[in-house]
Order: C-alpha cells, then structure tokens, then sequence
DNA sequence: GCTGGCGCTCTTAGAGTTAGAGTGCTAACC
DNA sequence: GGTTAGCACTCTAACTCTAAGAGCGCCAGC
C-alpha cells in the first residue's frame, strides 16, 4: 500500500499551499484552524510523523513545522493540486500583448519571454525554433567582396538566418545570381532538414555541364547552413527569483547566476525533456543540475505545424505556485505556436 | 589652491589601491607600513584627516579606516592612476578569440560582450552598431502571403536586419521584383541615413508612369526601415559583480539586476556619455542612476570607417581595477571597430 | 482512533562583555 | 613648523548567556 491516506493528502496539501505562500516551515496548529479544528493538533502531529517518515516532508530543525520535500511537491503536483486554468484578464493580457506591432521572429520571441515571465514574476524564457522543423522559403547570396558571401536563409514563416562564409575565391556576380535561382527554384517548399541530403543525390546525378554548379551550391549550403546546435535562448526577468527571501542567502544567488549566466546549461536542462508532451515539470534536484536545486523548471514545447519546434518556459524558486505556473506555460505555448503559424 | 599636496596624494594612492584589493578599510599603519615608515601613522592620520574634510575619503564608523568617496576615486583616475596598457596574454587572448570563425555580426557582437566579461571579471556589455551610420549594400523583399512583407536590410559590412510589415493588399511578385531592382539601384553605396530624404525627393520629381512605383518602394522603406529607439545590447558576466563581496547584500544586489534586467537603462546610461571620445568613466552615483550607485561603467565607442557606430564597456563594483578595466576597454573597442571594417 | 497535557528541543532576539582596531588629541621633540 | 610618541576614547565584531516562544513527541485517558 504505497498511496496516502485521505487525511493526509489533506495535510500535505495544507503544507505546500501555506509554505508557498508564507515562506515558514508549516506547523500542526496552522493545519489545524485551516480545518477549522476538525480534528486536534496531535492528531495532524501524528499524521505529520508518518508523511515525514515517508519523505514527503521534513523539518528544517527539531522545533520546526514541516516543510515540503522534493518528492512532496512532486506528490502535490500529481495528485492534489488543483486544476488550473489561465485566468480571463491574464489571456487578455497575453492577447494585447500578441496584438501590438510585432516585427520579426526575434521581437517575438523576446515579447513572449517577457509575458512569460511578468505574469508569472519568474525567470521566463524561450528557445528559439529549431531551423531543421520549418520549411524553405528563400535563400539570398550577397558578395561582400573579399571573396566574403553573406548568405542569408528565409524560412516560410519569415525566420531568418545570416552567416557570412569565406568562399576562398571570388564569385562573379552572374554566377552568384545563377547559383541563387537555382537555389531558390529546386529547394522551394522543401523542408530544412531534407535540404543537405537532396541536393546531395542531385550533384550525383547532374549532368557534366550542371556538375560545376551544383558542386559550388553544395558548397555553398554546407558552410552556410545554420547547425541546430547554436541554439539561441531569450532569458527575461531572472531579478524575480532573486527578490525571493529563500534567494537573500549570496551563495544560493550565486550558484543560480552562475547557471543563468551560461545560457547552454538551460538549454540542455530544456533538451533533457524535450520529446515529451505536454507541459514538462522539474522540481528541484529532479534536474540533476545541482547549481540550481532549490529551483524548479516548468517547461513546454510549442508546435508549428504539428510539429514540436522549440521549448519555452519558467524557472523559480522551487517554492512556487505550480498551479499557475503550469497553467501559464501551457497556455503562452500554445498562443506561441499559433502566432508562428499565423505569420505565414 | 584647490590641488592636493604630494603626501596626500601618495595617502590617496595607497588608500584607493589598497582598499580595491582588500575590501577592507585602509587604516594609518598599513599606509605608513606601505611607504617603509617613512613617516610614522600619526603624521599620516594628520593627513587623512585633511583628505577627509575635503572629502576624497570617508570613514564607515569612527574606528574604522578610510575608503574612498566617489570623489576620492574621481582624483585617483584623473591624476593618481599608474598609466597601464593591457597586457601582452590579455591582447594575445583577445586576438586569439577574434581569429576563431565568427559567423554573423550577432555572434560577433556576443563573442566581444563574452571577451570583455571573462577578462575583466566583471559584466561587459556591447550596444550594437547604429543602423543609420551605415552604408547600404541591398534590400531583399520576400512576400509571406496573406499581403504580408519580409524586408530584409543588408549593410555594406554585412549587418542584417529583416522586419514584416503589412502591406494592407497582396502585390504581384513581378511588380515586387521590380521594386527591388529599383531599390538596390537607386540605394546603392549610400549611407541608411540618407535613404529616406533622398527617396523623398525623388518621388517629387518622378514622372507620372513611374509614380506608383516610386510610391510604393517610399512606402516599404519607411515601414521597415529599422528604427534607431530599438537598439539592441548584448550584456555577459553579470554574475560577477554579485560575485563581489559588496554585493552580499541582499538590497544591493536586487537594485543592481533591476537595472540589469531591463536593458533600456544601460542603453540610456551609455547615450548620456555617447558623442565624447576615448573612454569614458562613471564613478558610483556620477550617473545619475540611484540603483547602481555602488557600480562604475567604463564605456567607450567604436568606429567603423572613423563614424562613431556604437558603445561597449564594462560595469562593475565602484571598487574596481581602473586601469586594467579602462585599458581594456580601450583596446577591445578599437579592436572591436577595426573587426566590423575588415568584414567588408 | 482521537485528544489533552506535559516535557523536551531548538531557534531567535536581546543584553552584557570583551578584545581589537583605529582614531583624535596633546605634549614634546627636531 | 612639521613630526612623533603616547594615551584616552569610540565603535565594531564576536562571544556568551538568558529567556521566550514555537512546535514536536509521547503517553495516558476517553
């Protein structure tokens, strides 16, 4: 018999919902009045025993009420929270948001980072699409002398990506415009991803007169493409978490700097979840990234096209107020998605 | 006779070097001892005394030591400072980053904010180059349907910026090819600052056939033409000032990343000082921004083509190493300017 | 199974004390 | 007049001690 006991879920409940909000170590009376005195004080204390026996909370000191543990949080996330959904003014808030002027991919990208994280009063945060998941649009090469091409890549939703490569000679600008046309005509519509392979088994099946082109094509694209590994992240409002009391002690706020400052660890934390779906939870030490273990991580992936293409989300203190928190991800995702689709 | 007397300068010297190094403040035997005793502390307390009442130092309590006021550090940079140059390793490891391959004016603009962090242990900062000084190299408009517009700017020195714009109704992509012919002939080799009085112009004095064209191409160009207000920044390394012992405390630390968050703050500190030359030097609330008066910013611009096209720096605790952070700073925006002319 | 009561533990805040650092002042010295 | 030695004074930081309070565990009784 694993599962708890009616009464104390009740309890854990009362725990995790009063530490979040009072920042203190929960007593037995608290739990008790907020019963309106159901049953006694001892009696709690004697559930309390149990639930911290079966680690799902513990007592910073002897004299202390209980605090949630990770596994106790985890235990309220699953079970007991109750069902939230994002409040009526903060969707009109995200939908003002989203209706003023937006210009181009980043803009968006930093504007949703930033609603995540205002209405949430957390770290928000988003990866920028995956290149490889949209479709071609275009491909534009610009000679910037010097034997120095600018290549810049349009997806069909109007994501750029630039990169200037060294072509170690000269191209002619007729050969350059050529070169593009052809581009532009074959890889049209085609997914990113396809592109590399496809023109691959094109060079091998060009005739002589072709071969010179496709060869300097080829080339072309396999410097200029953009790899999914730099992947691009947009951090709003890390300040937030440190304005939490549990963050006045310098060492915590260091560790958690350190891993904000370095934005690939928050990537690779997003990569560890990424093919799950639905809102994606890490609470405390269940990342195993010890540097921010008395933070949890909420994170979501947003679709273009039914396609998973990026990761979006919040990073708090492990005290937070999960309900809302995953309601918000959750919710801006899937708003995130659609702005994407909707700028074709 | 405003100018301080060769001893208390020596006083000065030795308080603000010292103080810098060991966070503690600077008593009348660690100066006496500093100078061999050649003079014994109680004629070098007579000295403090006189830097106190003129206000270079101050005392926490009464039986501490002297530190520094801003005024203190303000002489000690103007007159005091040991002359320094960044050393050999320094230039070599910023040499050696610039080498490596650097794909775009955001890497590179990245790439530099990182160089001026980690080799100053501080946060270092690049505002990206002003569209406006800019020479125009080509425009490439690509249409995303549903009347929407892709502009995508291309500078001389291969910067990109790319905008969406409504056009209101769909135009035919043979008509939009023309206008982008029409564009990139007309713009050519001139400077963005230039481009939308010139157009201006011409479009009085186009003929009648050519009017809707000229008309239209106006209408682009204005609407996606990337405004000044929107300037971007590229902050790394802000862990290293809460890094600082200074920063332990809690309300010091969450003032100091209010400002940080909020990157149009940095933006503005660094237009108050934009148009002077060299490096420029804000000591603790010498700017006048109260959430910050515990750091200094070490500002200066870079150059392309001798135009002043945008600021980098470093912000860091008031007690900082000037020289070594001023040099720096100095080297890095010249190498910085020289970089965004090479990638012509 | 529930509860009241009591003893126990541990934290926190405050008061009191002490050592140490550093000053300011004065009187004497060169 | 500038310099110095000496000493009284002040303030902080660290430590100890104490008392109050919060909260628990346990037990006996309902």
């Amino acid at each position: 018999m694993n599962d708890l006991k009616q009464r104390q879920k009740d309890v854990l409940r009362v725990i995790v919902s009063t530490y979040v909000k009072t920042v203190n170590p929960v007593g037995s009376r608290t739990i008790a009045k907020y019963y309106q005195n159901e049953f006694s004080p001892a009696t709690i204390r004697n559930e309390m025993h149990d639930l911290e026996e079966r680690e799902y909370i513990s007592q910073p000191h002897t004299s202390a009420g209980r605090v949630p543990t990770d596994k106790g949080y985890r235990y309220y996330v699953d079970h007991l929270m109750p069902e939230s959904k994002v409040p009526v003014h903060v969707a009109a808030l995200v939908a003002r948001e989203y209706r003023e002027r937006i210009d181009n991919m980043e803009a968006l990208v930093e504007r949703t980072s930033k609603i995540l994280s205002t209405l949430s009063e957390q770290a928000g945060f988003v990866v920028f699409p995956v290149f490889e998941e949209l479709a071609f649009k275009r491909i534009e090469l610009t000679s910037l002398g010097h034997s120095r091409l600018l290549v810049v890549w349009v997806t069909h939703n109007g994501f750029i990506q630039d990169r200037v490569i060294d072509m170690k000679e000269e191209i002619p600008e007729v050969e350059l415009e050529r070169i593009s046309r052809f581009l532009n005509q074959e890889l049209s519509g085609r997914l990113l991803a396809e592109i590399e392979p496809y023109l691959a088994q094109k060079l091998e099946r060009a005739t002589d007169a072709l071969r010179a082109l496709h060869r300097i094509a080829s080339l072309i694209v396999r410097d200029s493409f953009p790899k999914t590994l730099e992947r691009k992240l947009s951090v709003q409002g890390s300040r937030y978490i440190l304005e939490q009391p549990e963050f006045k002690d310098w060492e915590k706020s260091r560790r958690l700097f350190k891993i904000l400052d370095s934005k690939e660890s928050l990537i690779d934390l997003c990569h560890a979840k990424a093919g799950s779906v639905g809102v994606q939870i890490q609470i405390g030490s269940e990342h195993h990234c010890d540097d921010i273990r008395d933070c949890s991580l909420i994170t979501a992936q947003y679709y273009v096209d039914q396609k998973p293409t990026g990761t979006l989300g919040i990073l708090g203190p492990r005290r937070m107020r999960y309900d809302q928190t995953i309601s918000l991800v959750d919710f801006v995702s899937r708003r995130f998605g659609e702005w994407l689709e909707k700028w074709i």
